[in-house]
DNA sequence: AATATATTTCCATATTTCTAGAAATACCGT
DNA sequence: ACGGTATTTCTAGAAATATGGAAATATATT
């Protein structure tokens, strides 16, 4: 999956933040399965709708998806953009050199 | 080089504006003997002070620093910090299995 | 339907960030 | 010392973000 400087700046800004990276990092530990928003809410102790803002974040630039089993919320991490990310600070930020694919 | 998460989340957060992150990009590609603040400037068509302040900001995290020539200021992007950020991604949120190295 | 649990939305507030003009500073050439 | 170029600092307004309580919504159980 190839972002372009526009998406890599939103992604960043999303990461950017402590508790975010938390949520983000503690998703990839959990694996496939993911966990749920009360999971994450008790690890992180911070307040339901604080962390609900927060998902609401990392949802909105494609990080994490959520899906309903019961009355939970289990989310996951969407790994491509994560791979995404750091494709695009290698290509474009790890080289003084113009990139080898010339895309521009 | 190894970051915490804490850094990394100022590194993000850092390269999550567009302006900056352009900045970056720009310096990356600009090789080792970086772009002076003129130059960037003409470049970006941006306020010298926002562009000072923008670059406050890259210096503050280490990702830039500077060097006076005359009365240019040479700005140098510090690849290893984009490397520990690249690395950081990669062990802590691009694998669902606990760090391989056992930091904690 | 009533209750309980899980999560979000709404709302207000506090804080940070972005932006850029104006003034200040730094350096150089004459 | 003066004038010019380069850059920063000061200042402030506007916009975005963070935070969390209270109410609303969704689902399940009895």
């Amino acid at each position: 999956m190839k972002i372009d400087m526009d998406t890599a700046a939103e992604l960043l800004g999303v990461l950017g933040n402590h508790t975010r990276l938390a949520i983000v990092r503690m998703l990839v530990r959990a694996g496939p399965q993911g966990m749920t928003v009360g999971d994450i809410q008790r690890e992180l102790e911070v307040p339901g709708s604080t962390l609900s803002h927060h998902l609401g974040h990392l949802r909105g630039v494609g990080l994490v998806w959520q899906e309903r089993e019961g009355t939970s919320l289990h989310c996951c991490v969407d790994y491509r953009m994560i791979d995404a990310l750091v494709e695009f600070l290698t290509a474009e930020c790890c080289t003084f050199e113009p990139t080898m694919t010339g895309t521009e």
